[in-house]
DNA sequence: CGGCGCGTAGTACCCCGGTACCACTGCGGC
DNA sequence: GCCGCAGTGGTACCGGGGTACTACGCGCCG
């Protein structure tokens, strides 16, 4: 049995789902909540298995409550309904750490078939959605595994090399490395000398380029 | 009505699809292949609107295979099914411009809309293959649109310094942009001087780190 | 017309970064 | 015990990068 939440400002549209997910046996509406404040805390106190969030709402949005209900840890998952199909809802909503995103004139069944994937701890996307969704991830995603086995450098790097790497990847001065890894900037200078040969690097500006393109520097952190 | 290539070295396999896809009237079976050399041809030939795709096949495998037929540019789109579920795979073949990528093991009706998804555009991805696409997607792909706005700097940039700074984030010396781009080294100081001030960078390295968290830096591609 | 933004270009200066080369310690393996 | 490697540290040198400031032509707008 699969515990649900449904989010959504509209009173009508709550019913709409309540009424569907009543009439199959594998799903329990536990509870309903209008706006997003009220879906975090519902969601703290019901503890369903899904959480349906609609985005679209006053006060705190979807995407916010979104945010938070996964920033809490507990183990509902949370599956984005919208009626919109704009690329700004998906992109934050996955981010926030949605596990789906349907739209609103999703087919009963297939909804069912989102509520027990993402229970089961998978992810839906609804597929007019996937198509740009890929593209990106084709674009922006680098070359990844695979490649890194072949990849001469990166397995030749040391534990020690590595560290520094990931540390000119966040823009770092070598006197800053230094400082934060309590080195001397010599030794600094030597490890990072040693990356640029291994990876074929001619100064830290390709190193960084390098880090990005094999997933070990992160956007943002720091 | 959908026609469909499949492709799989497996005669039963094939043939197993074939019955399925036949037990319905809205999907033709146009051909099949047993390999992707065979498959990149037929789909020349027969122009399917959907190839179904194994992976692992001797000589040419599924993921080159796509890669020809979408290099090709031809309408086909290719859906590809495979028994294992291994991210480099998943990984590959959306790399590759494959449509869509489903397990072996979905239920007919699954397929069958994934076929019809794939038909008409969209995309699909197997459920319990999509949790750990998105959490990379999250990882991976920068701030983006509605943060760009935002973003004080970027759009304050002028094209010029906009295109110096996707040079600085290819890792290009100011002496190499001023070659490329038939400027006196001096300019170019002065154009990386104003990004840098623009989008808040200490030095052409963080310029990197921004451009590639904004999304203007493309992997690979030099 | 005068001003402003943009692109272009230059000079002068300083410092960080990268290279070359060397040296010591600690640890694991032959 | 000795060798090799990883990690640490140092000195010396120089070139590219970044800053500051100046300057000019061009197109656009009030």
């Amino acid at each position: 049995m699969t515990t649900v939440l449904i989010v959504d400002d509209q009173p009508l549209q709550r019913y709409g789902f309540h009424i569907l997910l009543d009439s199959v046996d594998e799903t329990d509406v536990v509870g309903e909540a209008a706006h997003g404040a009220e879906a975090v805390r519902k969601t703290a106190e019901l503890r369903p298995d899904v959480v349906l969030m609609d985005v679209r709402m006053p006060g705190m949005d979807g995407i916010e409550a979104t945010r938070r209900i996964v920033a809490a840890g507990g183990r509902s998952r949370v599956l984005v309904l919208t009626t919109f199909d704009l690329d700004e809802y998906v992109h934050a909503a996955l981010r926030a750490g949605a596990s789906g995103f349907l739209l609103k004139d999703v087919r009963p069944e297939e909804l069912l078939a989102g509520i027990r994937a993402v229970a089961s701890g998978d992810a839906v996307i609804a597929p007019a959605l996937t198509r740009r969704l890929l593209e990106e991830y084709a674009r922006y995603v680098p070359a990844h595994r695979a490649d890194r086995a072949e990849d001469p450098g990166l397995g030749s790097l040391t534990d020690r090399e590595r560290e520094i790497l990931v540390a000119v990847g966040k823009g770092w001065t070598n006197g800053e490395i230094a400082a934060r890894f309590v080195l001397s900037e010599s030794t600094v200078k030597t490890h990072v000398g040693r990356v640029l040969a291994k990876i074929g690097a001619r100064d830290r500006v390709q190193a960084v380029i390098f880090a990005y393109d094999h997933g070990l520097a992160r956007p943002t952190t720091d």
